[in-house]
DNA sequence: CTGTTAGCGCTTTCAA
DNA sequence: TTGAAAGCGCTAACAG
C-alpha cells in the first residue's frame, strides 16, 4: 500500500499550483473570476493530491450545513426498515446529502445516544422512527434548528413533521374482510400498545370487531413479539388454545412470518391445512405467496415512506421563516389471498 | 416548536457557567484539573443549553479523528446487505463510531463518487463492496491513510483488508449435492462474472460438473440477474427450454427468490411440484421452507461478515505501523432439504 | 483576476 | 487549577 499517510490540504495544493489558497478555494466552488489556465493547474494539482476539501472544516464556517441527515431506525436488518433506508438514502442523495445511519433496537436510552452524536456532528436534520414517547432528546433537536421528521410512529406531544401509515384503516379493513369470511375466533399477534403503530393497528382491529358485536377474547391476544422466533412462540401458544382461533391478525411482518413458520413446522405433523387458520398481515414481505394457509396483506411502501421522511426534511431545510408541520399519512392497499 | 435556531458552542456554554472555554472543553473530556464543583456548573450549563461538541470543529484539529466509518453496499434493501449493515453498525457504536452509509446500486462510479464524498467528511475507513474491479479511488484513500475494507467482494490488484464468503467451495459443494441427487442437467441462475461473487460461485458450479464429466449447458446458464423479477424471467426462459434442468443452482438469494416464485406462479396452472426442478441456494433467506420443491442453501451469517469487516477496519486503525493486509474467508454451510 | 486577513469551534501549549 | 494564545482547514470580506 502507498502510504503517503496524509491527507492533502487546500494549502497544499495551492503550493503545488503556485497560486494562493483562495484561488484553490475558488476553483473547487466553480470557478468564478479565475482564469481558466489557473483553473486548469488548481485541478490537475487536485487529481494529483487526490484531495478532496475538508467537509467538517467547512462546515464550521457560519452558514455551511454538514450536508448530513441523522436517520434512527429500529433495526436495520428488518427488509420494512432497511427498504426505508434505501427510500430516504435515494432522496438525500438528490441533493447531495448523505446519511448517518444508527439502530436503536427499539431502545430509547439509545435513540437519545445517537441523536446526541448526530448533533455533535452537525447533521442537518434527523429521520427518526421513535423507540417510544420520550421526546426531550428531540425537543432538543428542534431548539437548536435541526429539524426532526419521524417516520411510521408519531410522538403524541411532539410538534414535527410525520410520515405514518394509514395503520387503523388498514388494520380495521384487514379485520373486517377476515369477519367478512366468516371468522368470529380471531387471533391477534402484534406490537407493544407503548408503540404508535401497535396502539392504532390493535385499535383498528379491536373496532372491526366491536362494530361486529365481538368482544376481543384476551386468550388470543398477543403483544410484544419483536422477533420472528418470538412470534413463532406466541403463534404456538395460540394454537394451543383449547379453541383456537380460524384466523390470525399479524400486525406486522415480523409476526406474520413468525405465524407462518409455526404453521409450516405444525404442518409436517400432518394435519391438514385446512385445519390451520387463515393469516392477515400487515406489511407485505417476500414469499407471501408461498403460505401454505390462506393469506391476504395490508401492503404499503416502504421506500416511498422513506422517500417522503426524506423530502418532509428536505423541504423544511429548503423553507425560509416558519412552516406548519406537515403530518402524512400514506395510505394502504388491502390485497386479498395473495395465497 | 421552541426555536432558539441556534446550536449553542463551547463559547456560551463558558459565559453561563463563569469560567473559560478551556474549562468547559476539559470538563467534557473527563475533567481533570477542574474543580468539582466547577465541574458541576458547566456540567449544568451544558445541560440547560443542550449543548453537543461539535464533532466536525474537533476533527479539524490534528491528532483527532472524525469517528465516521463509510460504508458503500450495493443494494440496502437486499436483506443480505441489510443485515451486513448490521453487524458493520453494532460493532462500529463499539468503539463509538458511526457509520455514514451510501448505496451504490452496482454503479462504479457512483461508488467512486461516494468514496470521494466520504473522504471529503474525514471518514476513518471505509468498508466497501466493490461493484466492480476499479480501484483508483480505493487506493487514493489508502495512500492518504485511509484504510480500506473490502466485504464479500475483493479486487484483484489491490492490497487490502478483506472478508469474503468461501464462495468457490460452497458453490462446488452444493454442485455437488444435486449431482449425487441424481441431477445432471443443471440450470444456473447467478451474477455476472465481472463481479467477484458472480466469478467463483460460477467456477465452484463448473468445477464440480467438471469433475463429474459433464460440459454446463450454455443453454442453462443465465448470468446477471440482479433483481427477483429478472430472476423470475431468467427461470421462465429456462424452463422453458425443450430438456428444462431438473435442478437449478442459484448464486444468491435474489435468484433464489425469483426462481422460487415463477415456479410458484406456474405451479398454479395445475402440474404437479415433481415435475419442476429442484433448487440449490446459495445464502438463505426467510420462509425458505416453504418452497413447494425441494430446496437446500448454501448458509453462511451476513452479519458476522459485517462484524468481520468492521473489526479488520477497527484494529487497522487501532494498529500501530505498518501491519500486513489481512484476507479472511469466511466458510459457508451446505444445510440440505431445508424443504 | 488574485491575495491577505480574519474567524468559524475547538483544544494543545504555555503561562499564571 | 485556570486562562490566553495559537492554529487546525477552510472561505467571506476586503484590498489590490
Amino acid at each position: 500500500m502507498n502510504h503517503r499517510q496524509h491527507r492533502p490540504t487546500i494549502k497544499e495544493v495551492a503550493i503545488r499550483a503556485g497560486v494562493s489558497p483562495m484561488t484553490v478555494s475558488r476553483t473547487l466552488s466553480g470557478g468564478v473570476n479565475v482564469k481558466l489556465d489557473v483553473q486548469q493547474r488548481v485541478l490537475e494539482a487536485v487529481a494529483e493530491l487526490g484531495y478532496h476539501r475538508n467537509e467538517n472544516a467547512r462546515s464550521i464556517r457560519p452558514g455551511h450545513s454538514s450536508g448530513l441527515i441523522g436517520v434512527a431506525i429500529t433495526n436495520i436488518a428488518n427488509p420494512y426498515y432497511s427498504t426505508f433506508a434505501l427510500g430516504v438514502e435515494e432522496e438525500a442523495a438528490l441533493s447531495g446529502r448523505r446519511i448517518l445511519l444508527g439502530n436503536t433496537g427499539e431502545d430509547a436510552a439509545r435513540e437519545a445516544e445517537l441523536v446526541g452524536d448526530f448533533l455533535g456532528r452537525r447533521v442537518d436534520g434527523l429521520i427518526v422512527v421513535p423507540a417510544d414517547d420520550a421526546f426531550a432528546h428531540l425537543a432538543n433537536s428542534q431548539s437548536q434548528g435541526v429539524p426532526v421528521v419521524l417516520a411510521s410512529r408519531r410522538i403524541h406531544g411532539l410538534d414535527a413533521d410525520s410520515v405514518v401509515l394509514d395503520d387503523e384503516d388498514g388494520a380495521y379493513r384487514g379485520t373486517i374482510a377476515l369477519l367478512d369470511g366468516g371468522h368470529t375466533r380471531i387471533g391477534y399477534l402484534g406490537n407493544r400498545e407503548s408503540i404508535f403503530t401497535g396502539r392504532r393497528r390493535h385499535a383498528g382491529f379491536v373496532k372491526a370487531l366491536h362494530e361486529r358485536g365481538i368482544e376481543p377474547d384476551p386468550e388470543l391476544v398477543a403483544l410484544g413479539q419483536q422477533t420472528v422466533e418470538q412470534a413463532s412462540d406466541a403463534t404456538r401458544a395460540l394454537l394451543a388454545n383449547p379453541t383456537p382461533p380460524t384466523a390470525i391478525f399479524c400486525a406486522n411482518n415480523r409476526n406474520a412470518i413468525g405465524a407462518l413458520k409455526e404453521i409450516n413446522v405444525q404442518l409436517h405433523t400432518g394435519r391438514p391445512a385446512s385445519e390451520f387458520p387463515e393469516l392477515m398481515s400487515f406489511d407485505d414481505f417476500e414469499l407471501a405467496e408461498l403460505s401454505p394457509v390462506p393469506l391476504s396483506v395490508i401492503d404499503h411502501d416502504p421506500r416511498a415512506l422513506g422517500r417522503t421522511a426524506a423530502r418532509l426534511l428536505l423541504d423544511r431545510l429548503e423553507a425560509v421563516g416558519e412552516v406548519p408541520s406537515r403530518e402524512i399519512e400514506l395510505p394502504v392497499t388491502l390485497r386479498k389471498r395473495v395465497r
